[in-house]
DNA sequence: CTACATCTTGAAAGCGCATTCAGAAATTGA
DNA sequence: TCAATTTCTGAATGCGCTTTCAAGATGTAG
């Protein structure tokens, strides 16, 4: 696609399916019994088997070091679905993300599946696809397998999931947006805000002439609290923005760099762009690249996230650092000791602030390259050298 | 790190904690409800509940309606423990891979995801940071959630994972690897041979120095595995390849990069570099034009997987493409089809071959690189100039 | 119209575990 | 040493659902 292509292109199925797998059961291996099973085999009860699993300090110390190994030597596993129903809880978190497929929201899940395993909790995943109706179905099959807490990205979602989770008691956070007047914890940041810090930085720097590229806004607020903020901080400091210099796309490397295509053809052409986040920001930055346009010299790029391709990419991006790992960790702990605080006291909102990433994507307007002959000539005889296939 | 970088480097806690939450429920919601409960109230029996909830052909139609609609109007939500104690199914998924922060793991999760959630199934997902130990653990904890089938990557494993598996009788694929031997479904490619391949391409296209930046084999087969075809195919084709020339590094940009430093340190260093993945890949490419150096002029660079940046980079990474998404929707439809299969005979191994993206970090050695001077220096005065910050 | 086969439906029996309850054992105080 | 506590332990109960099982309803053949 940007780079030349050898692909022979066949069908993408899969091809050879070669010999049928056997299942061969290893014999002499201890068949998963039951506590019940146990008991009457060893004497010990089945009670006592679930004390010492569960209460281990109930249970006094040579009757309990015989349970331990009994469960040990004949590799017990335990039967959650009875434990839970007998429980009440399956120590199991959910989390909805809209793709796992996005450098952002695999770190918030690797983060997340951290913070509770450690507490023996598993974490069941679905993805909404930016869906709120998937979103509303996936809650609602969480919900029916029993989730001790569930995370939630943004603020757009359906009334009914909201009612579902709420008249179900399962303790919830959202994530990725900042609310301090919602009724259950946000960890989060403040979208608008920090878009605005952006922008306010390329103001600082010099810059006058703006260009956007935001993501889908619908069913996405912090794609639309974003573009608020770039706009905000503009309209505050006196940008004049032409409505054709904004633009919303999907998050993908590709849309990126037609929004900036298109960007570019405007007749007054932005010196620097804005971008919703770092895929767009990328994308953007790739287009400029190809047209032979200096970045920053010729345009500035901003980001949002600080995913790795920010830092990795030439010139890096600025862009805003989200601690994504981190947010998963604390979604983790919150939904933790949720399950030990009485419903009515959940534990509080978090706000995080994002950091100002300054990297070689932005630079004041240099008014030497508003008339860039000679040096930009060099330059595009160098890069086709080096972008040889 | 690597372009200029403001970062006020503040505690990376998180701050301010404002209001607490509370929890309102809004009234009149249908509070969850039993079937057994729902059946006293409605003169439908919860037996007949059920079989409208799970075999609704069995119910004739006007009773079947009825129940239906009591069900919608409540808003009742079954009670999954209760459901998989008394069916002996979870209708959910297990997933253990290395780390869910990595775009080739992201999007077989979300492909697998994709394809079990069309069923019903739900994913349950861990991850393993390459440790052996932690798989099992894992594996524990699934198999106690009651999984209905896992999917796994590689083949590294503790013995007494797979006498886990085998014991307990759960339908588990490997994926990511190759196996026709193997007791139960693999899918993947020949890492061996698919190294070979793009090693070959190497030797084809004229090359006769050679690096190779491989991934820990320790651990991981599959990195293992790669090293293994590269030596192979390079051994075959009677390329020599100093021990120095190899080096192992963990799957960062940072590590590729630091592995393409030593190999250009070497006393004859090499004009083609294979690298165990992308990631690698795209760090030695990045270490490259840090230097100075021209890809491919003076080094070509090959990677492996295909995943998204080696397509966006410049120049574009050559490299073997994995079809990742494809695969988790394969493994997530061979674990459904053994949900209704005898244990005897599970779905045959699939093995996929991958297809080589030539993209611009490879070209046959130029000999005018040897002795680069004029082009070499105006390349670098225009790179200086695009990545100035 | 009767006798028998087929559907529908509800009552009841667990699924495997955690936990309550009531004894049994151990511990303490006198 | 014995009575009064306290700690342990096992039997029994029930979590909410699916699934027999058997009875009742419906349908069909003779």
């Amino acid at each position: 696609m940007l780079a030349s292509v050898t692909k022979t292109e066949s069908a993408s199925k899969n091809r050879a399916v070669t010999s049928t797998a056997k299942r061969r059961v290893p014999t002499g291996v201890a068949q998963a019994g039951t506590l019940e099973s146990l008991a009457s085999h060893s004497g010990i009860s089945a009670a006592t088997l679930s004390r010492v699993l569960n209460h281990p300090q109930q249970v006094r110390a040579p009757l309990r070091d015989r349970a331990e190994q009994l469960l040990r030597d004949t590799g017990y596993v335990a039967h959650g679905a009875a434990r839970s129903l007998a429980s009440k809880r399956s120590r199991t978190m959910g989390a909805i993300v809209p793709t796992v497929d996005s450098a952002l929201f695999a770190k918030i899940v690797e983060g997340l599946q951290q913070s509770i395993h450690a507490q023996g909790y598993q974490l069941l995943l679905a993805s909404s696809g930016y869906s709120p109706q998937r979103e509303a179905a996936e809650v609602r099959a969480l919900l029916e397998r029993g989730i001790d807490g569930l995370m939630l990205i943004g603020r757009t979602r359906l009334p009914e999931t909201t009612v579902m989770l709420l008249g179900r008691g399962v303790p919830f956070v959202t994530t990725c947006h900042h609310d301090p007047a919602s009724a259950w914890p946000t960890i989060g940041w403040d979208n608008v805000r920090e878009s605005e810090r952006i922008a306010d930085y390329l103001v600082d720097i010099g810059h006058r002439r703006f260009g956007i590229i935001a993501g889908l806004g619908a069913d996405n607020d912090r794609a639309a609290d974003r573009l608020v903020g770039f706009r905000a901080a503009l309209g505050r400091r006196g940008v004049m923005l032409a409505e054709a210099a904004v633009v919303e796309r999907p998050y993908t490397v590709r849309d990126g760099r037609q929004a900036m295509a298109a960007l570019l053809r405007l007749p007054q052409r932005p010196r620097a762009v804005l971008c919703g986040n770092d895929i767009l920001a990328y994308g953007a930055l790739q287009e400029c690249l190809w047209q032979d346009l200096g970045v920053p010299d010729d345009i500035s790029i901003c980001g949002f996230d600080n995913i790795d391709m920010a830092a990795n990419c030439r010139p890096g991006i600025t862009t805003l650092d989200v601690p994504a790992a981190e947010l998963g960790a604390i979604a983790g702990r919150t939904l933790l000791a949720a399950q030990s605080t009485a419903p009515g006291d959940l534990p509080a909102h978090v706000l995080l602030e994002l950091e100002l990433i300054v990297r070689g994507s932005t630079a004041p307007p240099s008014p030497a390259a508003r008339t860039p002959q000679k040096s930009r000539r060099v330059a595009r005889t160098a890069r086709a050298l080096a972008a040889a296939p």
